[in-house]
DNA sequence: GTCTATAAGGGGATAGAC
DNA sequence: GTCTATCCCCTTATAGAC
C-alpha cells in the first residue's frame, strides 16, 4: 500500500536548515543535523536538495526574496514621500538587527564564510548587495539633493554598519539611533540643495 | 649532530598562518597548508602551537596588538587635536579596507565564522571591539560636544560600515569618503555645542 | 510508491607517532 | 619529514516500515 507523499517536506526542510544556518553559521551545521531537526530521512533531503550547496543556495535565495519583499513592503507602507521611504528602509534594517539571536546578515555572512567565489550562493549574495544599493540610490534620486551619490554612499555605509553590529552587545539600541542619524543626513542634504 | 633550534620559527609560522587565514578564512585553511607554506615539519608547528585553536588564538592576538599599535601610532602622528586624532583613526581604517585582497577584519570574521562562544579567540575579538569603541569615546570626550555618546555611536557605526564593506566592489573609494563624512559629523557636533 | 533508518564509501581534517 | 590513527563530514546504497 502506497504511502502518501508529503508536499510540505521541501519547505519544512528549508525552514529547519535556514534556522540552523542563521543561528550557527553554514559551515558549523552538518547535513545530519538538518535531517535530525527536520525529522526526516537523509534520502528525502537529498532528493529535494542534491547537495549541501544546493540547500545553501536555496536558503540564501529564499532569504533574499523575503528580504526584498520586506523592504518593498516597508517602502510602500511609508507612502509616497522619498524621505519617509528612505527612513523606513533604515528602520527595517534596524529592527532586524535588534531581533534576539541575530548573528549578522546571512548573505554577508555567507560571503565571509565561503572560500570560493563564483558559485551559486556567491552570485545570489553579491546581486543582493548590488540591488540594495540601487534601491537606496533610486530613492535618493527622488530627493532632489545636490550630491545624490554622496548621500547614497553615506546611507549605505550606515546600513552596512548596522548590519555589521551583529556582535555588538548594544545592537538592540542601534536601530532607532540609526534612523535618527539617517533623518539628519537626509535633512541636511536637502537643506544644502 | 644536533641541529640548532631556529628562534624565528614561531614568528615565521605565525606570519604564514596569518596570511592564509586573512586571505581565505580560518575554516578554509588546514594545518597541512600552513606546514607546506612555512616550509617546516609538522612537529615544529605542533610544538609551538599544540592545536589549531592555539594557532588561531595567537594569530588573532597578534593582529589585535598590531592593530592597536597602528591606531595608537595614527593618533600620535595626528598631534594633540582630538578632531585630527579622530579623523586619523577613520583614515587608518579606510586605508586597511582599501588594501588589495582585504576580505574583512579578521577579528570580526572570526566571530562570524566561529560556532562556539567563550573560547580564546572569541574573548580576544570581543575585547578588541569593546576597546575600539572606548578609544573613540575617549577622543570624542575631549571634543567638548553636547552629546558625546551620540557622536561616538555614529563614528563607530561609520567605522563598522567601512569594515563591513569588504565585499563591496567600490570599497577602495570608501576610505576618503568616510574621512570626509567623519569630518562633517565632528564639525556639525562642535557647531551645535 | 514514498518515506525512514542504518550502514558504508570516499575524502579531508586534526593530531600524534616514529 | 613521512606515515598513520582517529574522527567528522558529505554522499550514496541498502533494507525495511507505512
Amino acid at each position: 500500500m502506497a504511502r502518501r507523499a508529503d508536499p510540505d517536506a521541501r519547505d519544512r526542510i528549508l525552514d529547519v536548515a535556514s534556522a540552523l544556518f542563521a543561528s550557527r553559521g553554514i559551515g558549523a551545521v552538518g547535513m545530519a543535523e538538518v535531517v535530525h531537526d527536520a525529522g526526516c530521512g537523509k534520502n528525502l533531503l537529498y532528493t529535494h536538495f542534491p547537495s549541501k550547496g544546493d540547500l545553501v543556495a536555496a536558503h540564501l535565495e529564499r532569504f533574499r526574496r523575503e528580504r526584498d519583499a520586506a523592504m518593498d513592503a516597508a517602502v510602500t507602507a511609508a507612502g509616497d514621500d522619498p524621505r519617509a521611504q528612505l527612513l523606513a528602509l533604515v528602520r527595517e534594517s534596524g529592527e532586524r538587527v535588534a531581533r534576539p539571536g541575530f548573528r549578522g546578515c546571512p548573505l554577508r555572512n555567507f560571503l565571509t564564510e565561503s572560500p570560493d567565489v563564483g558559485g551559486d550562493g556567491d552570485m545570489i549574495a553579491r546581486r543582493f548587495l548590488a540591488d540594495s544599493r540601487e534601491r537606496l540610490a533610486r530613492l535618493v534620486a527622488r530627493l532632489g539633493v545636490a550630491e545624490p551619490d554622496v548621500l547614497t554612499d553615506r546611507l549605505a555605509l550606515l546600513v552596512e554598519g548596522l548590519y555589521a553590529s551583529a556582535h555588538d552587545p548594544r545592537r538592540a539600541e542601534l536601530g532607532p539611533a540609526a534612523v535618527t542619524f539617517a533623518e539628519e543626513l537626509v535633512d541636511a542634504a536637502r537643506a544644502a540643495a
